[in-house]
DNA sequence: CTGAATACATACGGTAGCGTATGGCGAGTT
DNA sequence: AACTCGCCATACGCTACCGTATGTATTCAG
């Protein structure tokens, strides 16, 4: 537990205080990440906290970078992959159970101010660009592709939305997976993308 | 600003909290609807909520049952219209700039309340009907009609997310109705859609 | 063994918000 | 003129937080 961290580094018991209110974050959003409530949930006391951070807002600070830094990580990561085994990362990654609680509780936060709300947009930009990027290399035309890419980010925005609220919806046969397969296949039949 | 208030009727100033807790509620979300805020906003102070209301709670209760009647009135006033007027409805009541933060505002609520969510989720049922109804209309068949009307409304969902975060995509040139139309027109070009 | 640094605990003052109790006041009633 | 009642103000106790100040136990260097 606390072993490693009273030894030498100090960088543990931060972590803990970091994922507390990770956790608290993605089940009830920023406005229940409390500094005395994650002391108690720690079973340590609020000294602790202040100790390990200047106040509230650092903490804050940190949970933002850290999601920051961890989308960062596996956007650029996909730099070499093939077409299809992004895609089925995109896919992966904003229809893990793990992740959508947090990522819907982070727009949220991100309506309320607007320093979070640039640092988000930014990120999505990227995720955009890559879902761009891929839908170029399967062949849709430059243009097309921007556009779908905005309509696919949508339909993964919407579908976190409803998977977040609904129990019986995130749990259904049809996941995000194939709705956005279905998106796919009608646009690349539909209008001018694919130039075949 | 209290001018309409105190001349006669005793439900008017009912329905002045009620507009000053939904512009806070559309503003910020739920938590910022505190009682000595609003009657901060109003220049009153709060022995006259409790005078008007139980509690906070039965003010939650009645912005809620609000937004229910309003989206079930022009829903079922939808009847009878040509699926052309019923479409352009759909589009203009998701997108109308009075009314998306608050949409927005309910949702992250009703994250937070399973029983927010389940009278959201009632209306949203029926939105989804009514958008499958319109495409069956169309041509599209029932199935299709079914699965379209998830996809339609995941879009509107992410759409609304990205347009209360970022003014930018809220004021660009391709609107809700320009995706939508785009998502429509390749569904019906693409897939088992139209039997024409 | 001593002293300093670490990693907390305890106690305090302060703000924001809830709900209640009670008082006041103008308008209508008799 | 006295009474009532609708509508609001004031004052109160309470809880949940925040951040700070200070005390304390453990660890570790020398």
């Amino acid at each position: 537990m606390a072993s490693s961290a009273s030894s030498r580094s100090s960088s543990l018991r931060q972590s803990d205080w970091l994922a507390a209110a990770l956790s608290r974050f993605a089940d009830q959003g920023v406005e229940s990440v409390r500094v005395e409530v994650l002391a108690r949930d720690l079973g340590v006391s609020k000294g602790s906290f202040y100790w390990h951070f200047k106040d509230r807002g650092e903490l804050l600070d940190r949970m933002l970078s850290r999601w920051e830094s961890e989308e960062l990580a596996w956007i650029v990561a996909e730099g070499g992959a093939t077409p299809p085994a992004r895609w089925a990362e995109i896919v992966a990654k904003t229809a893990d159970p793990d992740r959508i609680r947090s990522e819907v509780a982070l727009r949220a936060w991100a309506r309320r101010d607007s320093r979070v709300a640039m640092r988000v947009a930014a990120i999505e930009r990227k995720k955009a660009a890559l879902i761009a990027d891929v839908l170029h290399e399967v062949g849709f035309a430059p243009s097309t592709a921007d556009a779908w890419s905005e309509i696919v980010l949508m339909v993964c925005l919407g579908w976190l939305d409803r998977a977040t609220r609904d129990r019986a919806f995130f749990a259904a046969s049809r996941g995000l997976g194939e709705f956005l397969s279905e998106v796919i296949l009608a646009a690349s039949a539909g209008s001018s993308a694919l130039p075949r």
